[in-house]
DNA sequence: TAATTATTATACCGTTCTGTATACATTATA
DNA sequence: TATAATGTATACAGAACGGTATAATAATTA
């Protein structure tokens, strides 16, 4: 990929998630990328390519990260379960933690017809289905109704980190998973 | 209130959360209740006062239907916090249900210093609150911890929820909600 | 009825938005 | 060195945005 390319959807995926997505014009972005519109939209059909593919980019980013830590932990099913929320909070606490672009960008666009909407929620059951994965891996029983509700704590937790940093909330998140994730396991 | 103020809210209401806040203009806004713009910014002095007030209104009005519910239904603080969920379950559920207007709109305006953002910021902490003040009373040891928890699941079931209709997000939040709070009783 | 208030109708201002056209400069490749 | 690709600079079109000015009309109240 271009160097430019590349530049410029790092730029659009911080100020998406600063400033939000409709409040951010591609002329702000290309600014403080240091290129012009000529080349943005060489490499972006329009602005809604641009945000598809900066949601992309950061859930791809986010899933392989999270799948490297899991792995290099413990091979283990039963501990990659365990360690999720683990992961998570180093996630959350790291200083490039940004937010879930997917929560956001479901939120700026409600309308299930629009193909970003289409694509947030698309991610959101990946990776409630690599939870899921996760869960069965581990022998357990209901693994998609644990898989569910873990993704809404982490959800929940992630929303509530992105309105207020340091809320604590990723702490309790990971204790109430711990709790499920045992009731689940022992049944 | 004026009657005409009222129906602004309304459709102001309904807009911002089937189409977004930012893509809403006050032209569709004022198409759509049947008046004018001159009418409208008599009423509220800018679009971001608007928006406060319907976000005051539409938090005023779940909360208020919940309390309501909660008493009705039994004043022993342990059933209170019990059925909690079953309450959040038939809101969710109701053709009226258009989700929750502070997670939309601190996702569209991220800045801290924002008044809407700050706003949102603040019914999230007062819902939270809300739950621990159940907690409390139902003398749960660590209520503020619990109230967390239960508020991370209904924030992310109603994420889940207004992300995609009947994703069975609520019925699986109410479980884990169960799980939660016998375990926190207990102890 | 007269005076006041609420509401409509419409045109407009200045700004910002996405996206494009044109011309020029730079860099890489053959 | 000639050719092609890449990037810059700038101006602009066309629409939508929030918000205002002005004048006319309808409803309420004194």
């Amino acid at each position: 990929m271009s160097a430019l390319k590349e530049k410029i959807l790092v730029v659009a995926t911080d100020l998406f998630h600063t400033r939000g997505i409709n409040s951010t014009g591609v002329d702000t972005i290309v600014a403080v990328a240091g290129t012009t519109k000529m080349t943005l939209y060489k490499y972006f059909r329009t602005k809604e390519v641009l945000i598809l593919e900066v949601l992309q980019k950061s859930q791809s980013d986010f899933q392989y990260w999270l799948s490297e830590k899991l792995n290099a932990n413990s091979k283990k099913p039963a501990d990659k379960i365990q360690n999720l929320f683990n992961f998570v909070e180093e996630w959350v606490n790291s200083p490039a933690f940004i937010g879930l672009g997917f929560i956001k960008a479901s939120a700026e666009f409600p309308n299930e017809e629009n193909p970003i909407h289409q694509l947030s929620h698309l991610q959101s059951r990946e990776f409630r289905q690599f939870i899921g994965k996760l869960a069965k891996e581990a022998s357990i029983k209901d693994a998609d109704g644990l898989a569910l509700q873990l993704s809404l704590l982490f959800e929940g937790a992630v929303q509530a980190e992105q309105m207020k940093r340091g809320s604590g909330a990723i702490k309790y998140a990971k204790k109430a998973a711990k709790i499920l994730i045992d009731g689940a396991t022992r049944t």
